[in-house]
DNA sequence: AACTTCACCAACCGCCCTAAA
DNA sequence: GTTTAGGGCGGTTGGTGAAGT
């Protein structure tokens, strides 16, 4: 591989575009479109490589191209998307409309990583000079640091109740908007959360969702979507009588593991910190914990693989308002209210003996970045 | 005025992915 | 299943003009 064959051929020009063999691309293009970029330069009567060719077109000639310098608005959002994506300057560029990624990746090299540098912030990682940067403990960088003009509390500190999740709706910073958008997995919180014991339980179903505009896809028990819960439709958790009525049966399966059709996730506050428990389920009065997922399990299923990054969503009913349905996909608006994204960067082992393992998860309000603590796979007793 | 350094950015390079043969 | 070519992407280079000495 390497190099194109086309690049190889003699007698190629190199370097800049001079204006008569712009003209040529562009008439040509305009005419007869690019189609196979390979052909272009014979057919417009360049001596270029199809790949100069559009690279030429790409960055310069498209007539869609904004051009000149950038708002501020605009290097903020750059800032604000590489934070998310890192150097996926062509993912940066799709939310940046008539800029090209060659255009960005300039600006970011030339200017923007300078500016973060005088503001005291490591433009690699987005975290102040002065914090602790070591990439083995990612989750501790995200402390105390800034989500828009949102304030970041410390993991330890003043843990919410999840009783009083606000419900407002509620305006994600972009990072965190982008981050839902191109997600594959959500998962879509049923009914209530139910009081129940010492803690409190929202039931859930994951289903698997397409890129952007949050198409929802029939999933199958074939997929690769991992965790597939049900939500009880008996027994002191709620029903989800609504939601599940305006899905047909054919998108929810029984966990692929576990065969169990009640799971849900369950709050409580352990070693100081509040805990989620998930895919875990109670007895009717609370007294006994059962949790179907059994340790073999966890072990086979590498959670992290599955789990890393995923995102979910804390709401009600009205977190998802189904908009238009079709026979192979129905979609939904999306009004989330609270929501997150599990971290599995860090295994925490529990001082308690009933919690473990511990993964972390960003969980987004509409006021706060919190942090709680989730606990996967077996109860140990 | 001459030279050097710096900043910018267009363009190239090489790798990867994918579809077609 | 393998090979090949096209297209896309991110990293890097090198030309050019501005700024500094």
């Amino acid at each position: 591989m390497g190099r194109h064959s086309c690049c190889y051929k003699q007698k190629l020009r190199k370097g800049l575009w001079s204006p008569e063999e712009d003209e040529k691309l562009l008439n040509y293009i305009t005419k007869h479109g690019h189609g196979c970029w390979s052909s272009v330069p014979k057919l417009a009567g360049l001596q270029r490589c199809g790949k100069s060719c559009r690279l030429r077109w790409i960055n310069y000639l498209r007539p869609d191209l904004k051009r000149g310098a950038f708002s501020e608005q605009e290097e903020n959002s750059i800032i604000e998307l590489h934070a998310l994506l890192g150097n996926r300057w062509s993912q940066i560029a799709a939310q940046l409309p008539g800029r090209t990624d060659n255009e960005i990746k300039n600006l970011w090299n030339s200017s923007l990583k300078k500016k973060l540098k005088q503001k005291g912030i490591d433009p690699n990682t987005h975290q102040p000079f002065s914090e602790n940067n070591d990439n083995d403990t990612p989750n501790i960088q995200i402390q105390k640091t800034s989500v828009g003009s949102n304030e970041v509390k410390n993991l330890f500190d003043d843990t919410p109740n999840p009783n009083s999740i606000p419900m407002d709706n509620c305006n994600y910073p972009l990072e965190i908007n982008s981050k839902i958008n191109n997600s594959v997995n959500c998962f879509i919180p049923c009914d209530n959360m139910v009081g129940l014991g010492g803690g409190s339980y929202l039931n859930f179903q994951q289903l698997n969702y397409g890129i952007n505009n949050m198409t929802l896809s029939p999933p199958n028990s074939n997929s690769n979507t991992s965790l597939c819960f049900i939500p009880s439709t008996s027994g002191s958790t709620s029903t989800c009588s609504q939601m599940m009525s305006e899905l047909n049966s054919s998108t929810m399966f029984h966990s692929m593991y576990t065969n169990h059709p009640s799971n849900s996730i369950s709050s409580g506050e352990v070693d100081g910190i509040q805990n989620w428990e998930f895919g875990a389920s109670k007895s009717s009065n609370g007294s006994s914990i059962n949790n179907y997922l059994d340790h073999q399990v966890v072990e086979d299923i590498k959670w992290s693989d599955y789990i890393n990054s995923t995102p979910f969503f804390l709401g009600n009913n009205n977190t998802f308002q189904q908009t238009t349905t079709s026979t192979h996909s129905s979609i939904y608006e999306v009004k989330q209210e609270m929501g997150g994204f599990i971290n599995t960067n860090e295994s925490i082992q529990s001082s308690s003996s009933t919690w473990h393992p511990h993964f972390e998860a960003d969980i987004y309000s509409n006021k706060d970045l919190q942090r709680f603590s989730l606990a996967f796979g077996q109860t140990l007793n």
